[in-house]
DNA sequence: ATACATGCAAACACTTTGCAGCACA
DNA sequence: TGTGCTGCAAAGTGTTTGCATGTAT
């Protein structure tokens, strides 16, 4: 959690972070917005997005980058793995425990400083397999 | 490598090929499709798109989906990971052995089917750091 | 009062697609 | 000869940005 960001608590803002709460199934930026435009319709893509960038950088939410779509958000901050369905797309958690020291297999590093990584698994879901 | 899609020897499908394979820094689409019009400008960008998916396919190139950035493409085919610089983006190879067993550490599969797996490092690059 | 934030639309980066003509097998 | 394939331009997707206005502190 990194508070020293200087933000405003906007009421915008204050929703976009209680939807992303409220959705536990790893919405995009675009199905936040779908979400949000049910009671708030006034609220615009461009502030949904803003907002889901700075609520990630502040760890209020984690971003999931994802190869070949959308950017995930999760409610859940801790880090963790995720399993994308080839078939329909959706975006799970895996319950895999976080290897922290995935880092230290690298055999020879050449001189870069690993700050992180990301793991996505492929593969179908119960329901498209 | 998957010889059973029918596709036709095009001179255009040759030439993309023997970019990507000279090309050891892992190049995106634009890259590659610059280098090919410093000498064959008449090749079309559609066509790099087009060729370079179905090379993947094919698996005569490996197809590199970054996060946050434009996917890459690598001569090398046997699956390994890669780490993508904060600061330049660049990507580069990670010299850590293929963890042929990740899916078995999954506590509880939930009755996915997985396929396959992809990590990406971030971090700083020497050049950067 | 003064930044930061918003809504809107336009721009952006990356990629795919429709179509008419072309060329490999 | 037929069906892939090409070049072109246009469209599509996901995201960011410029600007004038609004608002939290």
């Amino acid at each position: 959690m990194q508070d020293n960001i200087k933000s405003r608590n906007t009421l915008q803002r204050k929703i976009i972070l209680e939807a992303v709460r409220n959705m536990k199934n790893h919405p995009d930026a675009e199905m936040i917005y779908e979400k949000i435009s049910e009671t708030n319709p006034l609220i615009s893509k461009a502030t949904v997005y803003r907002n889901l960038k700075l609520l990630a950088k502040q760890g209020h939410i984690l971003h999931i980058p994802i190869p070949d779509g959308a950017d995930c958000f999760d409610f859940n901050c801790s880090p963790h793995y995720h399993i994308k369905c080839k078939k329909c797309n959706r975006v799970f958690d895996v319950d895999m425990p976080y290897q922290k020291n995935l880092c230290s297999n690298i055999v020879n590093d050449k001189g870069f400083i690993i700050e992180s990584h990301q793991i996505v698994f492929s593969g179908l879901c119960p329901d498209c397999k």
